[in-house]
DNA sequence: ATAGGGTTAG
């Protein structure tokens, strides 16, 4: 039986013993002493201008400068080299090499140049080392500049590492182009058989996302070993390629080559992503690592745990991680993102441990990085613990990672979702270095706060930065406009979108079908919709949610039908839609039907929304006893919404005895709600009782309970104008009130009575959103239809001079509440009464 | 000497 090699020795070791080495057994350490010594003796010789430095042996100064490299102290590098001068000891090339090498480590690379610049023959090795320690530094044009000088300098001949710092920069910087070139100075130089510099060749095209010129210089190479396959395993795992990155690893076993940590690494990555027997196959690795002893790799167990925990198997996850005896920060990290993905899904039971794990590596002495703020800032956001977040703020100070734009979304997201908009936007702008996901996340958090004009001025001022909204930015910034009813800018934004390509987005689509339906124009909205070319379970939600709000119960009801004809499987929000649907057409039957199927035939659980359909649907249809009778059986019954739907049906019928004690019980539950009370008043004020009705009113004073003020709004060319009852403060006022007298005077011949009261209370003539329809006949071309939005349901009065006016005026007008949308034309409404 | 693990945002 074929059985695996055993593991290098040398991984092991590294691993576990890797602390010992470095504190107690390495041979630095026991001579830490000797070089303080030196260290000192060589201040007080240079420091003392009347001494003569004593020319010390040239091994002693090599270890200096090694010793001043390892301790990162250019100081003392810089020590020896003054005393080297001093001694006049600095002539042999070894030395002078010895120093470019040290100031470039120490990234002095000026102080390297200088010494370079003065040396009379530098070698390949002191090329070589101010190239590396350009590109190590980042500097990677200079880097690439010193190779050419290299080149030219007719006295050295460039070697194997020369070529290595060259790729070395194509790498990092992702120019294939450079690279090609240096590839082809390789072949010319002879040194293409090298298997160190294949792998160096293999590695850069990975990583300039050319995996397939990677694959060719590996087919064709005169000799792989272990690192070229690695190296290749890695490009394609690197590029998303999961699918060959399994087929090379098994080419690459099937070739006799031991399996390390390096292969496994890569290919444990391959397995996070879903496919086809890749949970199987992920598995049959974590096998394969403990028959090669790899179960004690920190890099490997890593790996591991991130791939249990990206395909849902968190139990093994979380064994990983306290099986291993060494953590080091990545693991840490990786545990903490496994936290921080669980929580923003939901489960709240583990809502603390990512803050556990965080306390515990900084208890074992660990540094966290900006992996680790990142997740945990997620994690805070997805459970609300904002008074963590906020000390985690001054952690991010400490460790002075404030400028990682990662976390500066995560914070932007801390202060906007605790209501601290205003610090929010304050670490937005502190971002140095923002993107369009910064953009879009900031635009998100208006949009989610409710402040979409906000939103619409943080798209424009992201153009003004020259960024490029993508499918997201788009979609949220549609969603802002279709909240605002903002159907010009709506179709602004698609205009961009379909300019930048955008518009193809199933995002995008869903979002644009939303945005028309939302600012009144459904039409619009079902062009989109079936102009959509793979429309997915969303934007069937959508569409059946819209037709639903605009009254229109049959289109809605049909199309889902075709839907579920379709072979789309209906989801919660999708019966949400219907159910409204339902409900606002007064379908009760179907309304009962489709509540029964969704739990039978689909296996969902409804939750308040959809009970609280239920309970509307019964309560406008006047079954008070059955709608009161549902909510208790319903699993409900202290949800206050499910007890003002059956209030809002109260006072639809008139019926003050049911609705004075279902007021009473909603405002127990919820007594800051000022709706219930609102409602409650207008019960009686229906009925035409003003005492208790007056009551009402100063016990929401007492209990210090604001009403919503009544506002209407209305979009005219690019900007929104919003009223409130009797609004004095527009520019047009006195034509907008001319306008409505002339309206009003009208429509009373043909049959409108006002339900004005008396002379000296002119408040229900001039609701807003009277003001904002009248405004819109001045403004707008008499071929377009009024669209007005209110953030309060309509009143009846206005409902029907609506009706009126439309007719009157032969103009359409589309209402919209915060529950539906009322169309009016030619004398009647789309929800013929029925709201 | 060259290869590997945590990527987190909407």
């Amino acid at each position: 039986m074929l059985r695996p090699k055993p593991p290098k020795c040398k991984t092991l070791a590294f691993t576990s013993l890797n602390h010992f080495h470095k504190t107690l057994i390495s041979p630095k350490f026991l001579s830490l002493t000797t070089f303080h010594d030196q260290t000192q003796q060589l201040q007080t010789q240079i420091l003392e201008p009347n001494f003569t430095p004593t020319i010390l042996d040239s091994n002693t100064y090599t270890n200096l400068l090694k010793f001043s490299i390892e301790s990162k102290n250019p100081i003392l590098g810089k020590l020896v080299h003054t005393h080297l001068i001093k001694t006049c000891s600095h002539q042999p090339l070894f030395l002078q090499n010895n120093l470019v090498n040290m100031y470039c480590k120490c990234g002095k690379l000026d102080n390297a140049r200088k010494v370079f610049d003065r040396m009379l023959e530098p070698d390949v090795i002191s090329w070589n080392s101010l190239v590396s320690g350009y590109s190590q530094l980042g500097l990677y044009e200079k880097s690439i500049n010193v190779f050419k000088e290299a080149r030219r300098d007719s006295r050295v001949e460039l070697d194997k590492f020369s070529y290595a710092s060259a790729l070395c920069v194509c790498s990092r910087t992702g120019d294939v182009e450079l690279g090609k070139m240096v590839h082809g100075l390789i072949v010319v130089s002879g040194l293409s058989r090298l298997v160190f510099l294949t792998n160096l060749l293999i590695d850069m095209y990975s990583k300039c996302s050319c995996v397939d010129d990677a694959r060719v210089v590996f087919e064709n190479s005169y000799e792989v070993d272990d690192v070229s396959w690695n190296s290749l395993i890695a490009g394609y795992a690197q590029m998303g390629l999961y699918k060959r990155t399994l087929d090379v690893f098994v080419r690459m076993h099937r070739d006799g080559f031991q399996l390390n940590s390096f292969a496994l690494g890569s290919v444990l990555k391959a397995c996070c992503s879903c496919f086809n027997g890749s949970i199987l196959f992920g598995k049959m690795l974590h096998g394969c690592i403990v028959k090669l002893g790899l179960d004690v790799d920190v890099v490997v167990m890593t790996a591991l745990l991130d791939m249990y925990s990206k395909i849902g198997d968190f139990c093994d996850a979380i064994r990983i991680f306290r099986l291993m005896s060494h953590r080091n920060v990545i693991m840490y990290n990786a545990m903490i993102a496994g936290f921080s993905r669980l929580e923003t899904d939901g489960s709240e039971e583990l809502s603390e441990e990512s803050m556990i794990l965080f306390a515990e590596m900084l208890k074992e002495g660990l540094k966290p990085t900006k992996f680790t703020f990142s997740s945990i800032l997620k994690a805070c956001n997805a459970v609300e613990a904002f008074e963590y977040g906020k000390q985690l703020h001054a952690q991010i100070h400490k460790y002075k990672l404030q400028s990682d734009e990662f976390i500066g979304s995560g914070l932007v997201e801390l202060y906007s979702i605790s209501g601290l908009s205003e610090d929010g936007l304050r670490c937005f702008h502190a971002t140095p270095r923002l993107d369009i996901v910064s953009w879009t996340s900031m635009i998100a958090v208006c949009v989610r706060n409710g402040q979409f004009e906000q939103a619409l001025r943080l798209f424009c001022e992201a153009l003004a930065f020259k960024m490029k909204p993508d499918e997201y930015t788009i979609s949220i910034t549609l969603s802002a406009c279709a909240n605002l009813a903002a159907e010009r800018s709506g179709e602004q934004i698609q205009g961009h979108a379909v300019k930048t390509g955008f518009g193809q987005f199933k995002i995008v689509g869903n979002s644009q079908i939303c945005m028309y339906a939302k600012s009144g124009d459904i039409d619009a909205a079902e062009l989109t919709f079936k102009e959509m070319e793979n429309c997915d379970l969303v934007s069937w939600s959508v569409m059946i949610s819209s037709h639903a709000q605009h009254g229109c119960a049959s289109d809605a009801l049909s199309l889902f039908e075709v839907m579920k004809g379709c072979d789309v499987a209906p989801n919660l929000v999708t019966y949400l839609g219907v159910l409204t649907a339902c409900s606002h057409g007064g379908l009760v039957a179907e309304g009962l039907w489709y509540f029964e199927s969704m739990k039978s035939d689909h296996g969902l659980k409804p939750n308040a929304k959809h009970c609280a359909c239920i309970v509307d649907l019964l309560g406008r249809a006047g079954r008070l006893a059955d709608a009161e009778n549902f909510i208790m059986s319903s699993g409900f019954k202290v949800d206050p919404v499910m007890w003002r739907a059956l209030l809002g049906a109260c006072r639809i019928h008139g019926d003050i005895v049911t609705g004075k004690r279902i007021a009473e019980r909603v405002i127990e539950l919820e007594p800051q709600a000022a709706a219930s009370y609102v409602l409650l008043y207008n019960i009686y004020s229906d009925a035409g009782i003003q005492l208790p009705a007056t009551n009402i009113r100063d016990l929401m004073k007492d209990r210090g309970v604001k009403k919503e003020p009544g506002l209407s709004w209305i979009q005219v060319s690019s900007s929104v104008h919003s009223f409130v009852v009797g609004d004095k403060s527009h520019l047009q006022r006195q034509s907008i009130y001319r306008k409505l007298e002339e309206m009003l005077e009208k429509i009373e011949k043909i049959g409108y009575v006002s339900q004005q009261e008396s002379k000296n209370s002119l408040v229900v003539n001039y609701h807003s959103e009277k003001l904002a329809v009248s405004f819109g006949m001045i403004s707008l071309p008499k071929s377009a239809p009024i669209r007005v939005m209110k953030n309060l349901r309509v009143c009846p009065d206005c409902h029907t001079m609506m009706k009126f006016v439309s007719k009157a005026e032969s103009r359409e007008i589309v209402l919209r509440d915060p529950i539906r949308f009322h169309r009016f034309r030619d004398g009647s409404c789309s929800c013929r009464d029925y709201w």
